[in-house]
DNA sequence: TTCCTTTTTTGAACGCGTTCAAATAATTGC
DNA sequence: GCAATTATTTGAACGCGTTCAAAAAAGGAA
């Protein structure tokens, strides 16, 4: 949403428009969906969708954060029910499939926003992160102490990793990406209790500093360029 | 490459289009070197490209693999001298986004290619493999018997991770993502070692079994159709 | 050579996402 | 009221990836 409608008929337009928009793309997929498409059906000119959209992405972006709240409301009640922390793994891990199963085929598209840092993404990934808390907060026992804090970041590491074997998985009904969110749900939960052993503990301390790393590392980082380019190959 | 040339001239006009696409793609970017460009920089029509090579993304293929071989050749000799596993690692993930520092803006079609199953991409996965192995059997110490084996996939698996990161990150010289790099090798092989304990042992084959599972898992998950389809939302 | 089949090459078109200058409608200040 | 400013809406165009029917060239059998 690039052009906030600064009057009513504005935004009655650009709710239609996106209507439409999510429309089209539960009906026809996202090929078949296009600009011309969604601005025809919405009863606006193709370059007034752009006027509000500023570009076909941007309409998806918004289509990905209704799934996400969708499957927040519908998840969120239950992970409050005393239930283990493998249980309420499964239950986001499903209810997330679940959400996004009629658009599998916006997988590739999904994936590139999530991944990018340059959109409204960040509303997305707040969902998302919201959820792995309540999981964590959520089931009991609790896990360890030293993890609690951590385990939430590092569950949304690991369903972004399955979400991206999902968003290209070409099996029937993305049998084998489904098949893998039943399975990691008792291995990370396994891996939470293990936990406790500090062998184990410093590994994952160790993988969450990857992900984001200090910021005093990123300014070490960024003051040794290695400058050691590739001399040009010959080809 | 759809069609193969089956006379000496077409062989000829393929390989000057192909090598006068990656002289676009080096010297221009992904955007810029649109297929008209090519072609025309080619000396053939624009429809002639799509004679030999079925996509754009075909192409790129073809790029991204030659630059697999190269980074192949260039540190196949440097595993074998006796280094430590960690040091193995940190030369093939270094080589690696060496070789493909000046294409960052194909990232995410590279990324797409690579993770799709369905073009020719398993010469690509192949090489990589191979790469990984020789990672491992050269290193000295050895790593525990007991995942000699399988170290390579998952040191495969690791570097897809890093993979997906480098793609889509924007920082200046891809600076986070060359710190997740360098940071990544001493963790993988701290791993390793952890591996001879049982605990840490059976979180690594848990973790393998996750991304390829045996084909009777494979099955099962075939029969039993969950068919809990959504009902539909009352939009 | 001539005819026929196969391979190579082309021009023209399609629909796509996106941009832009210009037209219309609404709002505001006087 | 009217003019000036701002918000909305449009039509036409651009370059893109891709497709297709048909022309041109090459090769082989008679």
């Amino acid at each position: 949403m690039t052009t906030q409608p600064r009057t009513e008929k504005g935004q009655q337009t650009q709710a239609k428009l996106l209507a439409t928009a999510l429309e089209c793309f539960a009906k026809d997929g996202y090929k078949a969906s296009s600009m011309r498409v969604i601005a025809a059906k919405a009863g606006v000119s193709l370059s007034h969708a752009y006027y509000y959209f500023k570009s076909k992405e941007d309409i998806v972006a918004q289509l990905l954060l209704n799934l996400r709240r969708e499957q927040y409301e519908q998840c969120s009640g239950m992970l409050n029910e005393g239930n283990t922390l493998e249980a309420n793994i499964r239950a986001v891990l499903d209810s997330g499939v679940e959400a996004l199963a009629r658009y599998h085929d916006f997988g590739p598209a999904f994936l590139r926003l999530m991944l990018s840092r340059d959109m409204g993404n960040d509303e997305i990934s707040r969902i998302e992160l919201e959820l792995w808390e309540e999981v964590v907060a959520g089931s009991r026992p609790l896990p360890p102490m030293g993890i609690r804090r951590d385990l939430p970041k590092f569950l949304l590491l690991v369903s972004r990793q399955i979400f991206s074997a999902w968003a290209f998985d070409q099996s029937p009904q993305q049998r084998r990406s489904r098949l893998l969110m039943k399975n990691m749900a008792p291995v990370a939960a396994k891996f939470a209790v293990l936990c406790r052993l500090p062998v184990v503990r410093s590994l994952f301390e160790d993988v969450l500093a990857l992900m984001d790393p200090g910021p005093a590392e990123l300014a070490a980082a960024a003051k040794s360029t290695p400058a050691q380019l590739r001399r040009p190959k010959a080809s």
